[in-house]
DNA sequence: CGTCCAGGTCTAC
DNA sequence: GGTAGACCTGGACGC
């Protein structure tokens, strides 16, 4: 979950002399995700357009009511009926495009763990095949491929938009002033955002 | 009680 | 390709 066999020193190597972020080459920048590719899908889009007490109470509904403890499987999920979604999850508009997925996955129409890195698809297949998926914007896809070890992507919602400005100093920064900026990292973008963004979250060197 | 919006996305121009 | 409106939900906020 920690993806600890990815090696990160081409990263490392990449940040070793940038000011703004040699701190993170002792070991930062593992990012934690889920087991599957479709526990991600799921969680990203319950992230999405509410806040983050929604997200826990939607999560919380599919591991408790559904997994019995555990995240539940594609079929548990796609059996599930659409009162689960909308009386117990209390999704909205998500409870159909989770099921959907769900059922997709389960039924083996879509695969959504070959789009890790291990296996070869390129980035901008994977990004073209998460955007394709109802539920899953610029946002969503963004913060996927970060999850399954792609960082090409900066993630951009109603968080990292203020942060970023906290950060920087700046007074306003478009989307994409933001992503020129970070265009020298290369395919590590979307993680140096991120690093610096959430620097304050590291206990600082004593 | 009505409005706004939170770790956005989709559709229709 | 860029942008209003609608969309489930519920907590915060103003009145």
């Amino acid at each position: 979950m920690f993806r600890l066999d990815e090696d990160f020193a081409p990263f490392y190597a990449l940040i070793e002399n940038d000011a703004a972020l040699s701190w993170a080459a002792k070991g930062a920048g593992r990012l934690l995700a889920a087991p599957t590719v479709f526990e991600d899908v799921v969680k990203t889009i319950c992230t999405t357009n509410c806040a983050w007490s929604g997200t826990v109470r939607m999560v919380s509904a599919l591991v408790n009511d559904l997994g019995a403890g555990a995240f539940p499987e594609p079929k548990t999920m796609a059996a599930a009926p659409v009162r689960f979604y909308r009386d117990a999850a209390r999704a909205g508009y998500r409870g159909a495009y989770l099921k959907a997925l769900a059922r997709d996955v389960a039924s083996g129409a879509l695969d959504l763990e070959l789009l890790r890195p291990e296996c070869g698809l390129l980035d901008a297949e994977v990004e073209e095949r998460l955007l394709a998926l109802p539920g899953v914007g610029p946002y969503a896809c963004a913060h996927i491929m970060m999850l399954i070890g792609r960082y090409h992507r900066l993630v951009f919602d109603s968080w990292t938009r203020p942060a970023y400005l906290r950060v920087s100093g700046r007074r306003r920064a478009s989307d994409r002033a933001i992503e020129r900026s970070f265009r020298p990292y290369g395919p590590f973008a979307g993680l140096a955002f991120w690093l610096m963004l959430t620097r304050g979250w590291v206990p600082a060197e004593g």
